[in-house]
DNA sequence: CGTATTTTTGACTTGACTCAAAGCAGGTGG
DNA sequence: CCACCTGCTTTGAGTCAAGTCAAAAATACG
C-alpha cells in the first residue's frame, strides 16, 4: 500500500478515522524479543482455528484480516500497514478467530504471546500500551461500523481513500498519491458494498474531479471536497 | 431486560455471538474497590466528550452504548446485561468515545480507571482477565458486522433474538421468553435497519411460527428453527 | 502469446427505505 | 374514572440505492 514517497504534506489532520496504533513498534526491539517473517503477497500470516501463538506487528507491506462464518459468509475486517498489531483479537482463546493474508510481499514481527504477557506483567509501561492499543483498535472499528452503517456507497469509498491516506502520510509516504494493493472485491467486502459498487463510486468520484484513479493508482486531486463529502449528512 | 425467571432451559449452546464478558464481577468485590450508581430508565451512564474517570460494570438493569458523529449520524453500538464491562473503549482517551444510557432503572458498578489500572499492575490475574475482555469485545462486535453486513433483515432480527436469549440464559432468566428493555428504533440503529423494517421483519417471523411478539414481548418458539434460519446463506 | 484475474460498464431487479397514517399502551391531570 | 396526550408500534404504498447478472476491456502472468 505505498510505493510513492512523499514530499507534499496535505492539509490538516482529520477526524477520520485513524489506526492509531498507540503501540509503539519499540517495544518489539526493547522489552520483546520478535521473531522476523517474511511472507509473500498472497500468502496467509494465520487462518482461523490455528493455534494461537502469537501476536504480529506488520513491519513491511500490506496484511488484510477477515472473518468468516461456518456457512461461508465473510467479511475483510481491516487492512494493516506497518506498525499495526494483529491478533489481539484472539488473546484469550486457543486458536485464530479470522483469517490474515499478506496483500504484497511482507515482513511481519511475530511477538510470542507468552513473551508479551510476562513483558506486561514486568513493565507497567507495555501493560498501558497493550491496553491503550486495544482500545484504540475498539474505537477505530466503532468508528468504521458507524461510517458503513450511516454513509453511501460512494461516501464509504471516499472515506478509506482518505483514512488510507492519512495512515499513509503518518508512515511518511504521500497522503495524496498511492497504490492500493487490494482488489476491489477486498474493499467491497470491508466497507460492506459488492465490487462493481466500488468501481462505481470511484468512477464517480472521478467524474467530479476529486480523485483520479486508474486501477490501483489513486491519485487525491481534492482532499478537501473529499472530506466536506464524508463529513456530510446524505 | 429480563422480568421472567427460567424454568425451562433450551437445547444446547449454540455459537451465535454471546458478550462473554470474561471480566468476572468478582474482581469489583476482591482487588477492587468498586462504587455503587443507580440509574432511572432514560438517565445516561455517561455521554460523549465527557471526561473519562472509570469504567463500569452493569449490574442490574440494561443500558445500551452508541456512537454519534458529528454531523448528527448515529449508531446503538451495543446492549450491555449484567456483568458486561463498559467504557474499556475510551482508555487511554481524555474523555468518552461514545454515549450509554439506561434502558430501564438500573445499577451500575464504577470503577475508577486510577484503580484498575494500579490493581492490573499489581495482579497479573486482573490484569489478563481485563485484556482477555477487551478481546472479547473485539471478536464480539466483529462478529456483529458480519451478521449485520451478510444477513439480510429477518435474519438480523432473529440473530438478535437468539443473542439475547443466550445471554439472559447465562443470567439464569428464560432463553425463550422475554421482554425487550430497547425500542424498535435501537434494535434498527444496532442491526443497521429502519425501525419499520424491524417491525415487519418480527411480523413475518411471527407468521412462519418461529416466534411470538406482543409490542416488547418476545416469546420464542421454534428456537431451533431459528437458528437454523441464522445459519443459512440467503 | 494465450490464459486467468481484475476492472469496468450496462441493463435489469429487488430488499430495504421513505413517507404517511392508523392503532395502542401508558401516563397525567382534570 | 375518563379524556387526552405522547411516544411507540404496526401496516400500507411507492421509490430508490445498491445488488445481480452479463459481457467486454484491460492487465498480469506463466
Amino acid at each position: 500500500m505505498h510505493a510513492i514517497r512523499s514530499t507534499a504534506a496535505t492539509a490538516a489532520p482529520l477526524p477520520i478515522c485513524t489506526h492509531a496504533s498507540a503501540f509503539n513498534a519499540d517495544w518489539v526491539q526493547g522489552e520483546l524479543r520478535g521473531t522476523r517473517r517474511k511472507l509473500a503477497a498472497g500468502q496467509p500470516l494465520y487462518r482461523a482455528g490455528q493455534p494461537l501463538r502469537a501476536v504480529y506487528v506488520v513491519h513491511v507491506g500490506c496484511i488484510k484480516s477477515s472473518l468468516a462464518s461456518s456457512d461461508g459468509r465473510e467479511r475483510v475486517t481491516g487492512f494493516h500497514l506497518r506498525g499495526d498489531l494483529l491478533g489481539l483479537d484472539s488473546i484469550g482463546m486457543p486458536m485464530h478467530a479470522g483469517d490474515a493474508f499478506a496483500l504484497e510481499d511482507s515482513e511481519i514481527w511475530e511477538i510470542v504471546l507468552a513473551d508479551l504477557m510476562a513483558g506486561a506483567a514486568r513493565n507497567p509501561e507495555l501493560q498501558a500500551a497493550l491496553t491503550a492499543s486495544m482500545s484504540a483498535q475498539l474505537r477505530c472499528e466503532r468508528q468504521w461500523m458507524l461510517s458503513v452503517g450511516t454513509l453511501p456507497a460512494e461516501q464509504r469509498v471516499a472515506t478509506l481513500l482518505l483514512d488510507l491516506g492519512l495512515r499513509l502520510q503518518a508512515l511518511g509516504f504521500s497522503a495524496t498519491h498511492f497504490v492500493l494493493r487490494m482488489t476491489r472485491a477486498d474493499i467491497g467486502s470491508f466497507l460492506n458494498l459488492q465490487l462493481e459498487t466500488v468501481t462505481r463510486a470511484m468512477t464517480t468520484l472521478r467524474e467530479r474531479g476529486l480523485i483520479d484513479v486508474s486501477r490501483r493508482e489513486i491519485r487525491i486531486l481534492d482532499s478537501s471536497a473529499l472530506r466536506a463529502l464524508v463529513g456530510t449528512t446524505h
